[in-house]
DNA sequence: TCGCCCTATGTTATCGCTAACATATTTATT
DNA sequence: AATAAATATGTTAGCGATAACATAGGGCGA
């Protein structure tokens, strides 16, 4: 029984499956929702008639109604940073055990594009919004707080949050990384990180990192900074340039493993002692890096846990229950080969 | 003028905005949208209105009313694969320049996942929709056909469209490095890939491959399969063991650019002569490539082209344009430094 | 056997917006 | 100045579903 073509080209309504199936738009609605009381006889036809039609029903219609759109809205800045990505996958599975569904929004970093990308997903009256970071402009905070459904911002927890808040402090990590830098005796150290003002959190952890070395009597020996390009060859290329324009650096500092994988096999093609004559530590633990000849030293920014909680609190929202307003993860320090200790 | 809380917590309509503005629902309508004739005085007014409610139009309600819908719906296999942001980006980047707004489904390469993300999709009525591959269930088929707008499938050209294809003969391609790989003399050839029997391109690519090289009378000579984990180190893993098992082997190749990146680096510890006593080559181009102290060889899959092309054809459809119903592109080998010539 | 309650179905009235048409009010044309 | 044409606004009637209420039969206890 393969869907009939509809020869008039209409659009199939609820109406022309009640009418192949002889009862009202109402039973055949009710079947289609598995709500009500309808008995199996009735079912069974419905469903026959639905199928003969090959009938989609028409959510607009049915949210309009309703007032209910099981539509979750996920802001992110990039996916070619894999860990949005990875954040979104863990939110899929989680939201694959209810009836919510998200759906993404790309920013690209940009305030102003955030804000539009959120005002287009408000306007479809989502049940909830996951969103990275804390920063935002005024009118998007704004929305947000009038939208009057559940909003987590994820990622970081250095700002003031609209709602629930689910990530971990970017400056403590950046502190963190400092401190057991410096507690292996390193003392020249280097930084590279991209040169991507609106990155925030990548700002915050650099922040963090200054502040522990000062806190310490130690100030940044050198920095580079890279927009764009393949990031494993941005990382070789200024790997190159800082050591040769500073040859008593003993560490190097990544804002994210992709450069701090392309300098470490720069480092190791160039025959350098990694760790003992130059230490390397990235941030992130993106699952590539274990495939290198070195482990890179990094941290790992809990994203599978950041995106699983999100999700669970916009579900538990959704139904009524009660969830927390505020859960800080802590990033875990992984060693590598590439820091003494 | 920031946005007053609304104290009776009903979400805002027109109306709100029209009582405080003054004039009918309908005007306020028309200055939110930009259409038809308002004057500048009421424009003005009515702007000032909704900025100061904080008003946020409800497309549900304006899309059932107008019956149009600017949402394409994207549906690709997976984001953990680099290839699909890729091309996502592309199609973001055409579709930023129209109203249409991609909606990303995700099917982790099963059919059945695909058949409900299609429905979910379908069921709020998109402009159009992009999916990746030529293999769908006969329901997912049947719905698309009916659907009534445009589809396009993307990646591959072997096997028979619904509506338009964009992308490149995967059978073709796989000959085509095959060929590559005889020319130059290697005759004992390992394959690694995913084992994965849903990823429909990838088999494709190997039943090329295998082709080209039985009508030059050679066989694979050793294979190797994985599944999850992080494709770098299984790639490493990979060619360990097959190495060990198959001495002999003069040349591997990898379904994809990742897992030959891990082999890659495996050959260059083990200080084995590459491309000289054992070739190496991928398929997929990824950017991360161009990082590694050789370049793998690879096909490049032009994926950018065709995120564009596919998004170019839904935005020319969506506005009662023509567009081409099969785009063919042509992959390029890049020898890189793995493949001897 | 009466009335009560449960089950299975139908009816009616929105949901918030826009298309299409109707109605002023100006401006242009001869 | 008279009429046509354009501009600016309002009115009405849905879009396709669902919530809420209404109703028709059956079964069952007393």
């Amino acid at each position: 029984m393969s869907p009939q073509h509809n020869p008039a080209k209409r659009p199939l309504t609820l109406r022309d499956v009640s009418d192949l199936a002889g009862v009202s738009e109402m039973t055949v609605s009710r079947v289609l929702r598995g709500r009500g009381d309808v008995s199996d006889a009735t079912r069974i036809k419905v469903v026959a008639a639905a199928k003969q039609l090959g009938y989609v029903p028409n959510k607009i219609a049915g949210a309009l109604a309703s007032q209910r759109v099981n539509l979750v809205a996920v802001i992110i800045p990039s996916l070619s940073n894999m860990v949005f990505p990875e954040v979104m996958s863990s939110i899929s599975k989680v939201l694959d055990e209810t009836p919510l569904q998200p759906v993404i929004g790309v920013t690209n970093y940009l305030p102003e594009k955030e804000e539009s990308v959120l005002f287009e997903m408000l306007s479809w009256r989502p049940s909830g919004v996951i969103i990275a970071g804390l920063e935002h402009t005024d009118a998007s905070r704004a929305m947000m707080r009038s939208a009057d459904i559940p909003i987590v911002e994820i990622m970081d927890l250095d700002g003031d949050p609209i709602d629930a808040v689910v990530g971990l402090s970017q400056r403590r990590a950046g502190r963190k990384m400092a401190r057991a830098i410096i507690k292996q005796g390193y003392r020249k150290i280097g930084f590279m990180g991209t040169n991507m003002p609106l990155d925030h959190r990548a700002r915050k952890r650099f922040e963090g990192f200054t502040d522990a070395l000062a806190k310490a009597g130690i100030e940044i020996a050198d920095q580079e900074y890279y927009c764009g390009g393949s990031a494993l060859v941005k990382g070789r290329e200024m790997t190159k340039t800082i050591l040769e324009r500073s040859p008593g650096l003993d560490f190097l500092y990544y804002s994210n493993d992709m450069i701090g994988a392309g300098g470490l096999l720069y480092c190791l093609e160039q025959g350098i002692d990694v760790p003992g004559k130059v230490g390397l530590a990235g941030f992130n633990g993106v699952e590539l890096l274990s495939g290198l000849p070195k482990h890179l030293a990094t941290m790992d920014a809990e994203r599978h846990d950041i995106g699983r909680i999100a999700a669970e609190i916009i579900a538990a929202r959704a139904i009524g229950q009660e969830a927390p307003q505020r859960v800080e993860l802590t990033p875990k320090l992984q060693f590598g080969d590439t820091l003494k200790r």
